[in-house]
DNA sequence: ACCTGAACACCGTTCAAGT
DNA sequence: ACCTGAACACCGTTCAAGT
């Protein structure tokens, strides 16, 4: 997790009951839904202040009286989705039930299928705590459980860093800069990735005897799996740690 | 490391020698020494078409005669850097030399270090092997030494996996959205951590008791070292796995 | 308190034209 | 082959004004 910023809060409040129906009449909820249904559809660049206007029914400025602007929206946005996380995974760990390594693996593994899902969550989660309470609430979560292994403070805040790390980097990694056919689903993915992976297979195998020992792997390969296996690593090195 | 893009390739050439002086006259290299410079001094914002022209002396549309646009710049761009990464590191693990788990630390904070000086390199570094050659040979690099480890090919590509998507993950998270006034240097950083500091200590420590636990690290706590922390788990599990 | 419309300053990219 | 200038279509944000 990233160093949080700016403490002061704009000044946002919830509309309320629309009395008369001359004008639209938005309500942040609103307009943060809004922006996730835009950036669902076309992601991080189709959210545009006139675009997600029109979506609301009302002019491009009206925006700007929830929301700072465009980057306070997007983490807004991003939050929004991690609170659905927090919700989905409220019971793990409740009252120190559970193998605290689990624990963490379940709550790692629910926050990697939600980014990857969502591409342009990658570069907006948990990188403002002063906005993103639910992401907050996230990084508390895994690092209570991390702090059931015993360890100091600071080798809890180091694990606990590094696996929220390993989930926000590689899941952005991953669900990253498709170019745009296969974003839109033009393409599909399977025939993108063979046509890296027929660049790969011309490579000289003098030169690249790696990338020809794993070329098959990575033809066939799922994110998911590769996520899992990854976090196995991570969570094995931890284990071992917890034990000294 | 993500999937790879175009196969096809922009009509790219090297200038010649100018013969006269009426025009200027650029290279890609010094396209991509422009937009490196600029990048650093203001970061991907900076880089606008117009004010590298102008870094350069010429009109904003000769950059297209270099670059398909945009992203391929800051793809190239990047992938210069890493290859003075690739540079500093060749040799590393040279004929089978050294220890294959040091070695890739060795690699790995290589690459951790120049992105997190520079932030702008993280959402760009290793996301398109067809154009950044530089970056495919460092996961080839990388790949190498973890295949010495008597792996299967695909606990190797998980392995290799995990490993750039942790530190370019990490990196990225780090260098990531300093606010502006931070990233330009008017505000020390260490005052602008001091702030998220003070908004943690001010939460409920019934309701946050990780984040009270580990405030006093956060606050005192150098990238770096957290970085390396996180490596260090990530290494123990890859050598744990390669035991058995 | 909340929304509007129009405007401002800027951006990436294109293109016909020059050398 | 390589560069130019001007234009196009678009963007985030602001602001005076409305209700």
């Amino acid at each position: 997790m990233a160093v949080m910023t700016e403490q002061a809060q704009p000044p946002r409040r919830r509309a309320r009951a629309p009395r008369e129906r001359s004008r639209t009449s938005h309500s942040i909820d609103a307009v943060i839904a809004g922006a996730i249904e835009i950036l669902d559809e076309s992601g991080s660049q189709g959210l545009t202040t006139r675009a997600l206007a029109t979506r609301l029914g009302g002019g491009p400025a009206s925006i700007y009286w929830y929301v700072s602007g465009r980057e306070e929206l997007l983490d807004l946005a991003a939050d929004s989705v991690l609170g659905g996380v927090l919700a989905a995974v409220s019971d793990v760990g409740r009252e120190g039930s559970g193998d605290p390594i689990e624990n963490v693996r379940t709550i790692a593994v629910a926050m990697f299928d939600v980014i990857v899902d969502r591409p342009w969550l990658g570069a907006y989660a948990m990188r403002n705590t002063a906005r993103q309470v639910h992401s907050l609430q996230l990084y508390e979560k895994l690092g209570e459980q991390i702090m059931r292994l015993g360890l100091s403070p600071r080798d809890c805040f180091h694990a606990t860093s590094a696996i929220v790390g390993f989930v926000i980097g590689t899941a952005a990694d991953m669900g990253q800069q498709l170019p745009p056919e296969v974003a839109s689903g033009d393409v599909g993915r399977d025939e993108y990735l063979a046509g890296a992976v027929h660049q790969w297979r011309a490579l000289d195998p003098e030169e690249y005897p790696f990338i020809h020992h794993i070329v098959d792997e990575f033809a066939g390969h799922d994110d998911r799996d590769q996520f899992r296996a990854g976090l196995d690593l991570l969570l094995d090195g931890l284990h071992l740690s917890a034990g000294r």
